[in-house]
DNA sequence: ATAATAACCTACTAATTTAATCGGATATAT
DNA sequence: ATATATCCGATTAAATTAGTAGGTTATTAT
C-alpha cells in the first residue's frame, strides 16, 4: 500500500465520477476540465480502474465512464490499489534471496503497517466522501465555474461566428 | 502524509537504532551493514532526522547515533514526516491560485485522509514495533548473520596476515 | 602529537516513478 | 459520413528516490 500523488489523482477522478453519477456517463474530458488532470493521464489511470472493474465505459458520442458499483460499495483503498499495482519489488522481492535476511525486517514491519492502513482506507467509501460538506461545497463551485467557462466559450463562438 | 519507500528506509533505520539502543550509540555503518541501506543515503536521512531532533549524534570513534527520546515516545508518523517533508506543493500550492478552484476538491479530501492516516501512525511507536515477535526474531537472525560475517572477516584478516 | 573513526556536508549521477504528449485505431450516437 | 469519445502504444519530460564521490570536522585511542 503506497500513498502517492498518483493515488490522489485516481481518488479525485473517481470522486468526480461519483459526484456526477446522476448524469449517466461522464467523459474524461469533463473530469479533465473540472479537476485539471491531463486527459491522457486520466486515460492511463482509467485503463487500470477498468481492469479492476471499478468503472465501465460507453464509447462514442455522449459516452464516457460510470462506476460499476454504487459509490457506497467502492472504497478509497480499492481505487488507490488499482493504480498503484503495489508489487513492492523494491525492498524485498522474495523471502529467500535477501542479503543476510536484512530486508525482511522492513518487509514484516511494513506489510503489517500497510495492512492496517489498507483496513482503514477500506472503511472509507466514495459515497462517504460525496456526503461530506466540504466536498459538496467544492463540487458546487466547480459546477458554476464550468458553467461560466462554457458561457465564455459560447460567447467566443458567437464572436467567431460574427467575425466570419 | 506520503507513504513511500523513503519512509520505509527511515523507519527501518530508526527501528534498528531502537533495537540496539542498549549498546549506547550505533554507527550508520552498522545500520548500513545490517539493513542493507547505502551509508550515504542513511546520512541524508539522518540529517533530516537530526533536524527534527529525533536522534542525536556523537562524533568520533565509537560514536554514532542514538534516539533523543525513548522508543515509546517516538511515533512512526514522526519518522515518516521527518524524511518526507510533506509540503504537498504538487497539487495545490495555495488556496487562491488554483485554476477554477478545482484542485481544492483534492486538497480538502486528501488533507483529511492524510490527517487520519497520520493519527493512526502517531499511535504506533518504535517501542511498539520493538516488542513485536516477528521483529525480535528477525533482529536476532541479523545479529547472528553479522557475527558470522565478522568471523569471516577475521578469518580473512588472519589469512592476509599469514600471507604477509 | 598522531592516526583512526565516524559524523557532517555538498555536489553530482543513476534509476525509478510520475505525468504529459503524440499519433493513431475503434466503436457509436447523430 | 461525421463527430465524439474510448482505447492503445510508444515516447518524452519532470520529479523523486537512491547511490556515489570527495571531501571537512570532531573525538577517541594509541
Amino acid at each position: 500500500m503506497r500513498l502517492t500523488t498518483k493515488g490522489r489523482y485516481a481518488v479525485t477522478a473517481m470522486l468526480d465520477l461519483a459526484l456526477h453519477s446522476t448524469q449517466g456517463t461522464v467523459s474524461l474530458a469533463d473530469i479533465s476540465g473540472r479537476q485539471d488532470i491531463s486527459l491522457s493521464y486520466l486515460e492511463q489511470l482509467f485503463a487500470k480502474l477498468r481492469k479492476r472493474e471499478l468503472v465501465q465505459s460507453v464509447r462514442g458520442p455522449g459516452g464516457g465512464y460510470q462506476l460499476t458499483r454504487e459509490g457506497n460499495a467502492i472504497s478509497v483503498a480499492e481505487v488507490v490499489d488499482a493504480v498503484n499495482e503495489s508489487v513492492d519489488a523494491t525492498l524485498c522481492r522474495g523471502d529467500n534471496d535477501c542479503q543476510h535476511g536484512s530486508e525482511c525486517l522492513t518487509h514484516h514491519l511494513w506489510s503489517d503497517l500497510s495492512r492496517q492502513i489498507h483496513d482503514f482506507l477500506s472503511k472509507i467509501s466514495l459515497g462517504d466522501l460525496v456526503r461530506r460538506n466540504e466536498v459538496r461545497a467544492v463540487a458546487k463551485r466547480q459546477a458554476i465555474d464550468i458553467q461560466r467557462s462554457n458561457q465564455r466559450q459560447s460567447a467566443d463562438l458567437i464572436d467567431i461566428e460574427a467575425s466570419l
